[in-house]
DNA sequence: CTAGGGTTAG
């Protein structure tokens, strides 16, 4: 009777363990386990609790789960119990747990068998040696598990997690009968490994796809920097009337921060909505990113205070739009609040916050916050951070102090951090050091585009035309090739690009005179082109005409030619911009009275009534 | 107790 009275609560109390139960709670479930008995009288409840705790998807009581395991349990723990927590470990916080709990497997005489080894490998995939993974495969071949489809599609998605993709290729091969499932799992694989177009063609022969298949090809996309290739096979999605959820949203709102496409982010966001889909932190932190990289911090901000779960890539990506929009005040006090809300900051939020000291240029801040980061939180600093501390100085014109910091690093200094203080030496018109920056580049990496760019254009910012043939010069010989510029801009939700000089556009021809219309009228508000900074790559008499090819005008002139009078222009550009083409959009925007927007590699250019956002500094 | 897809910087 006692039994039956105690059983019942025990079985409700278990099925409310879930992701939202605190460990308080959990600790009350046990003691009422103890006290009522149930562990003496009925023989799986030990197990049944272990395995809520550890299934709850809950850090905390998983790891309260695995101690129970290990100190006394008032019953055996299963097979099926052990096998439960390791695959609660396998997707949780510390994968590594998955190997002890295998050992202690082993120690209580079970042998593992197709579920455990699915666990194990997704374990595996995040180790970053990738010595377990080849280890557990051999293990499990003598287990004679390998050739269930469980574990098959494991293995690949583990072997293509350690960079062997040619491995998962020879089991994909071995197996007869793919399903949808691991057919799935090779596609990531091809697009991990860089080869989306195998993947895309294995995509295409599929003869039946389900919403994650999707999502993976377009995922591959975007990982890839194929945004507009991955936006159009989200149209496909739709027309076929394939279902899609959060995580699809998440690769095309990713897309669409990358192309600075914000009408179609705008209508992604309308679409969530209407849609009921779930604004998890994920989703939202990519509809921030998105906000905030097509320029509109304002509306980036406002999703970020209406979210009430927050992690900490919600607040770097806050963080981050705001800095790289220029708000250097609003993106120091997010981070004091961040603090204050406990949220422990990593090494992304500091390369936000010394990027946005860096375009503020509040030299002293940045110092603190990079001993901050050093000193209270104990990140090691990257690469990254030392590019922006020297970024920081030579910005402001602290040439020295770039150069002294560059010195003093405890790393050795990679082409980046040079290439930054190159970039100073051309802001500030420094021949010699900029030559010193360059030596050290090219004792790292022959080839380097951009510094030989740089370079070319401190020697003709300072008419050394000496300096420029040489340079010309070298990368004939060495074959350098200058990364091609490339704009985008998107018009009625349509995303067009436009390469230099390309005139591969189907309204080409409208570009182009109305080119010369803009031409025409700037020149009367007194612009004169600068051609001192025309890649060398260019004939001399072509220079003028060069200039106006330049990516970001063809963008701009073809944002003149279709959009209705009033409406922003937005440009992304893959390059920082150029002088003149900076100088070129202030004219637009006052002579043809219209708002600007260019996001360049680096930041945002608000262009309204002949004025950047910039102030002429970046 | 099973396998595959998602976010921040550079």
């Amino acid at each position: 009777m006692a039994l039956l009275k105690n059983l019942i609560p025990h079985h409700s109390a278990l099925s409310l363990i879930d992701n939202s139960t605190s460990l308080r709670q959990a600790l009350q479930i046990h003691a009422h386990l103890l006290t009522s008995g149930a562990f003496t009288h009925d023989p799986s409840s030990f197990n049944s609790f272990l395995s809520s705790l550890a299934l709850s998807s809950s850090p905390p009581l998983l790891s309260y789960s695995h101690s129970l395991l290990f100190t006394s349990p008032p019953q055996p723990p299963s097979f099926i119990t052990v096998n439960s927590l390791i695959r609660a470990h396998s997707s949780g916080p510390s994968p590594d747990l998955c190997f002890s709990l295998y050992r202690h497997l082993l120690s209580l005489s079970f042998s593992p068998n197709h579920y455990t080894f699915t666990f194990l490998l997704r374990a595996a995939a995040s180790d970053h040696g990738g010595l377990l993974g080849p280890a557990i495969h051999g293990v499990l071949t003598r287990f004679g598990c390998g050739t269930d489809r469980h574990v098959q599609s494991s293995l690949i998605h583990m072997y293509s997690s350690i960079g062997l993709v040619s491995h998962a290729r020879v089991i994909f091969s071995d197996i007869t009968d793919p399903d949808l499932v691991t057919i799935t799992s090779m596609l990531t694989a091809l697009t991990e490994s860089g080869d989306v177009d195998s993947a895309r063609e294995m995509f295409d022969e599929m003869s039946e796809r389900d919403t994650v298949s999707w999502n993976a090809m377009i995922a591959g996309y975007v990982h890839l920097a194929r945004s507009k290739d991955g936006l159009d096979l989200f149209g496909e999605m739709l027309n076929q009337g394939a279902k899609v959820n959060e995580s699809t949203m998440v690769s095309v709102l990713t897309a669409c921060a990358h192309l600075g496409a914000l009408d179609q982010g705008t209508w992604v966001h309308a679409y969530i909505q209407k849609n009921r889909l779930k604004l998890n932190v994920t989703l939202g932190t990519s509809l921030i990113d998105m906000y905030s990289k097509c320029g509109s911090i304002e509306r980036a901000m406002k999703v970020f205070w209406s979210m009430k779960e927050k992690n900490v890539f919600t607040w770097n990506s806050a963080i981050n739009g705001l800095a790289s929009n220029g708000a250097a005040e609003e993106c120091l006090k997010l981070f004091e609040l961040m603090e204050r809300q406990g949220v422990v900051p990593d090494g992304v939020t500091f390369v936000g916050l010394l990027q946005g000291c860096c375009v503020a240029g509040l030299v002293q801040k940045g110092r603190e916050m990079f001993s901050l980061m050093k000193d209270q939180y104990r990140i090691e600093p990257l690469h990254e951070h030392y590019g922006c501390m020297i970024d920081l100085y030579g910005r402001a014109g602290k040439l020295d102090e770039a150069v002294q910091f560059i010195h003093s690093m405890p790393i050795e200094p990679n082409v980046s951090a040079w290439r930054t203080l190159l970039h100073s030496c051309k802001m500030y018109n420094n021949v010699e050091l900029g030559e010193y920056a360059m030596k050290e580049i090219t004792n790292i990496e022959v080839n380097n585009d951009g510094a030989h760019v740089l370079l070319s254009n401190i020697y003709a910012d300072n008419r050394i035309w000496k300096g420029v043939s040489s340079v010309r010069e070298r990368m004939k010989e060495k074959g350098v090739k200058k990364e091609p510029g490339c704009s985008v801009i998107e018009v009625h939700g349509v995303v067009h690009e436009f390469f230099v000089r390309g005139k591969s556009h189907p309204r080409y021809r409208e570009i182009k005179l109305m080119l010369g219309e803009v031409d025409r009228r700037l020149r009367l508000a007194g612009y004169q082109a600068n051609t001192k900074e025309v890649l060398f790559d260019i004939e001399e008499e072509d220079k003028e005409d060069a200039l106006s090819w330049h990516s970001e005008k063809l963008a701009i002139a073809f944002g003149l030619v279709v959009l209705e009078d009033g409406v922003e222009i937005r440009v992304v550009k893959n390059l920082r911009v150029c002088w003149d083409c900076h100088h070129w959009t202030k004219f637009v925007s006052k002579t043809f009275d219209r708002k600007i927007v260019v996001r360049d590699r680096n930041r945002f250019h608000h262009f309204k009534d002949g004025l950047c956002s910039c102030k002429d500094y970046w």
